[in-house]
DNA sequence: GTCTATATAGCGATAGAC
DNA sequence: GTCTATCGCTATATAGAC
């Protein structure tokens, strides 16, 4: 596979106006238009506008979970603020990823926070397929480090941070204008010591086998 | 506005339609055909796509309101367990109307989740609009019972309060699948007892400002 | 209120010249 | 690797008969 200017004009476009208008609604003539390129290039360089979708996001996943394997590996999980350290290594990629949104943060955003939802099953199932692996490591360490949940209340609680961070990413604006501009996602510090903060403690509630 | 079966008869198959396959994707010939009407109805009796998407979200969402500040009305906010009160009655009828939903749960609650992270500005705005003033008085009452959080924390905290929410009404598939059936979002109980002792804990961890 | 028929426009994909 | 031209199809919206 090569890689030309006119495959990156046309990723970067893709994501562009995928981010602003949608998957669906993002037409090929759009995104050649705004690429600069001609309308059959998508079909030569990806095969399909389908195969321009699974480029868009793999483009971004992959480096995602680079950074958050790298940065688990650097965590102690026997240290006692050990939930807080892994939740940072999960959450601190994604967030960063945010602030540095070629196109504006908030378009991107919903782009990537929607993924899971997307109604494509072909879409989710990619991305899914893309994070899977990454998923189960951060899972184990979870299972190390808080070893009195039992195996559904720690995939619970996981989903739950998932859906805490999917959300933070996809929904800044409405947070932005509904705190009249308190909570900027955009201050990645501030939303990671929030996020963090927060699932640390809905992680460590204690299980409901301890509590009967 | 009169109330024929037509008219009905649009709402469930657009509603089906729109969580099977996406809004955009969705068209109209589809959804009439499903409903057993001509084409030519949706204009008649919601003047374009746009007044039937409007109005397949307002039928679900103003009962869910009308339940959450009857529940929310219950609810003793001086009891040691405020905060989990408070937080069911803002959870419950979400839940509820994922199991009752009608053409499987599934679909319809990526709809639902996926509203605030619609491409369509048209969508969110409007949802946003059927939302906002329970939301105010939510975030009142979490004023009450939580204090000493300023009012910045209240707020990231009551963010990650409905994305943990939404993430589990939208991606009940991807949870139920990856914990091989030990997480069933389609018992209510068990989901609500997840949800509320997470997100109580969360929400009741300490405030920065106490902290220090 | 419901129908048929159609206007107008956009879509993804591809063939074939260069 | 890029281009033009076009195929075959679908979309939303509406006019006008019933």
């Amino acid at each position: 596979m090569e890689h030309t200017d006119t495959r990156e004009s046309l990723l970067d476009a893709a994501e562009t106006l995928f981010s602003a208008h949608g998957i669906e609604a993002a037409s090929l003539r759009q995104i050649t238009q705004h690429a600069g390129a001609n309308l059959a290039a998508v079909n030569y360089h990806f095969g399909s506008k389908d195969g321009l979708v699974r480029a868009v996001f793999s483009r971004r996943l992959r480096p995602i979970t680079e950074q958050r394997m790298r940065l688990l590996d650097q965590c102690d999980l026997e240290a006692g603020d050990a939930v807080e350290q892994v939740l940072a290594a999960f959450l601190t990629p994604s967030v960063l990823m945010l602030r540095d949104a070629p196109d504006g943060y908030r378009g991107f955003g919903r782009l990537m926070g929607r993924a899971f939802s997307e109604p494509s099953e072909e879409v989710r199932r990619m991305v899914m397929e893309e994070l899977k692996e990454s998923i189960e490591i951060f899972l184990d360490a979870f299972r190390k480090i808080l070893p009195d949940l039992d195996e559904a209340e720690r995939m619970w609680r996981f989903h739950f941070v998932a859906g805490a961070m999917s959300h933070t990413i996809a929904c800044t604006h409405m947070l932005e204008r509904f705190s009249g501009g308190r909570c900027l996602v955009s201050d990645p510090d501030e939303a990671l010591r929030q996020m963090v903060t927060f699932l640390a403690a809905g992680l460590r509630a204690p299980s409901r086998a301890q509590a009967n």
